[in-house]
DNA sequence: TGAAATGTTGGGGCG
DNA sequence: ACGCCCCAACATTTC
């Protein structure tokens, strides 16, 4: 092997340059490096790229490109049905004998890895993965049976003492490139944007890249972590970190997250600790789809295959857009579509509605959360969805049905989020706010609303869908 | 990281 | 003073 051979850098969703182990191993072999993005237009699987994925994708090649510019590199983009046709072809091209990667977890991904790694090591190439987006690797956990860990806290409990894994920072400064460059399509070539005008509406909600992830952590722990543990229920404020699309899609790390933290606050602390375990939800997403592979797809608990869903497309449209007439339920999804992103209280709120009052299958509501969500990641998404569903690890049991009512007054007291998301309701007193309908009719017509008009009757009464919803529990456990 | 139903307790009004 | 009732507040259990 020639010690001036270039070097693959295969980018996937690890879109920085800091604390990158694959890049740091990269520039430390002194050979000349080809960063290279592969898109893929078929994956293999059911969970090709959603729309507001791939809207951040196209944003976050662009970045990337900047980025390796200014390194004086580039970034080289190709498109394809055949991830290991085309790899070879870049490897022919180039003359590389090495390719180095961040490695993924999710199935579809990890099987292609696979080929590709014995592929070409068949073909006597250097082929090499790092762990790099996350803290704890899930073939690494296993309980004291060597079974694998289906409720967080024993999880959590078996893995929090582990030293973090160290950050791992590129000599960038030491960067080699190839004096020729094969070939890049352009970011348009991957047709990663929609025809409609909603891009325009995540652009100014969302700056993607490096850099912007950095702020969002500096925003974050200057002061508001210090208070998540309470502020991170109230979808009205900045409670929370909005982390997550950056670290779906690797323009920051955990392990850099995590080393923060420890550095620069007491984890006795209940914000920064609370958080914390936030982090390692994360991680236990990851360890729960490596382990069990179909639970994208299906309930983790077999028995819930037989569950008496009650599919209905009216009742879904009528909950994606926001038409419900629970207040809270219809806020948090026209945050979703407005944004790309929703509040994690709310999406509890209306995941139990979609779930438990409407008996619609979780996979439905999973499904649109994918289309939707900026940060939408297989892991949490599949692992929240069949929390909601009351079907998956350490889920909330079936019963747990949350009174959208109750649920709203509780953590929107003032209305203030509701009001922001349904305007048509920004004159209703906090009162009625979370129960239009109960308020006189004097009161909606002041307020300017008819009901059933301006906004929705509830689709469906609280008692009736609660009872409904264990009643069908109940069919299912006699089944 | 629920909600509703049911049970228990204790204070106050009142005959 | 006492028993009775009502009800709020809290605790427990049930879904």
């Amino acid at each position: 092997m020639s010690a001036s051979s270039p070097l693959i850098y295969w980018i996937r969703t690890d879109f920085r340059l800091q604390d990158n182990a694959a890049l740091k191993a990269a520039i430390e072999t002194g050979r000349p490096i080809v960063p290279l993005y592969l898109h893929d237009r078929q994956p293999e699987g059911n969970w090709a790229l959603g729309g507001a994925a791939k809207w951040w994708l196209h944003q976050a090649l662009e970045d990337f490109l900047t980025r390796w510019k200014a390194k004086g590199g580039r970034l080289i983009l190709r498109v394809t049905d055949d991830v290991l046709a085309e790899l070879s072809q870049v490897i022919e091209e180039t003359g590389a004998e090495a390719v180095y990667w961040n490695r993924r977890y999710e199935p579809a991904g990890r099987a292609v890895d696979e080929r590709v790694k014995r592929e070409l090591k068949a073909a006597e190439l250097e082929v090499r993965s790092f762990q790099n987006e996350l803290l704890v690797e899930p073939h690494t956990v296993s309980t004291g049976q060597g079974k694998p860990y289906k409720v967080y806290t024993p999880f959590w409990k078996a893995i929090k003492d582990r030293p973090l894994p160290a950050i791992e920072t590129p000599a960038l400064d030491k960067l080699r490139f190839p004096s020729e460059w094969p070939r890049s399509e352009a970011v348009e070539d991957c047709a990663l944007l929609p025809e409609l005008d909603w891009p325009e509406k995540l652009a100014t909600e969302w700056q993607v890249g490096e850099d912007a992830a950095q702020q969002r952590l500096d925003r974050f722990l200057d002061g508001v972590v210090n208070g998540y543990n309470e502020a991170r229920d109230i979808p009205s404020e900045e409670g929370t970190s909005r982390l997550s699309p950056y670290l779906r899609w690797g323009h920051i790390g955990p392990r850099q997250v995590a080393h923060r933290l420890h550095a620069e606050f007491d984890l006795r602390q209940a914000g920064p600790q609370v958080y914390m375990k936030e982090l390692y939800w994360r991680e236990f997403a990851y360890n729960v789809l490596y382990h069990f592979p179909e639970t994208a797809d299906d309930p983790l608990r077999p028995e819930f295959k037989k569950f008496p869903w009650q599919e209905d497309a009216k009742l879904l449209a009528a909950w994606q857009r926001g038409k419900t007439g629970y207040p809270i339920v219809d806020a948090g999804m026209r945050q979703l579509y407005q944004t790309g992103w929703m509040h994690n209280r709310v999406r509890m709120i209306v995941a139990s509605l979609l779930v438990k009052h409407l008996l619609q299958p979780w996979q439905a509501g999973a499904r649109w959360f994918w289309d939707t969500l900026v940060d939408a990641d297989l892991a949490s998404n599949s692992l929240g969805w069949q929390w909601s569903g009351g079907c998956g690890a350490d889920a909330a049991p079936y019963f747990r049905i949350f009174n959208p009512i109750t649920q709203g007054e509780k953590f929107d007291p003032e209305g203030d989020y509701v009001r922001q998301w349904v305007p048509e309701l920004k004159k209703l007193s906090n009162k009625y706010i979370h129960q239009p309908w109960e308020a006189p009719s004097g009161t909606l017509q002041a307020a300017g609303i008819r009901l059933g008009e301006d906004y929705p009757k509830p689709i469906i009464d609280h008692k009736a869908g609660r009872a409904r919803a264990l009643a069908a529990f109940e069919a299912l456990k006699n089944a």
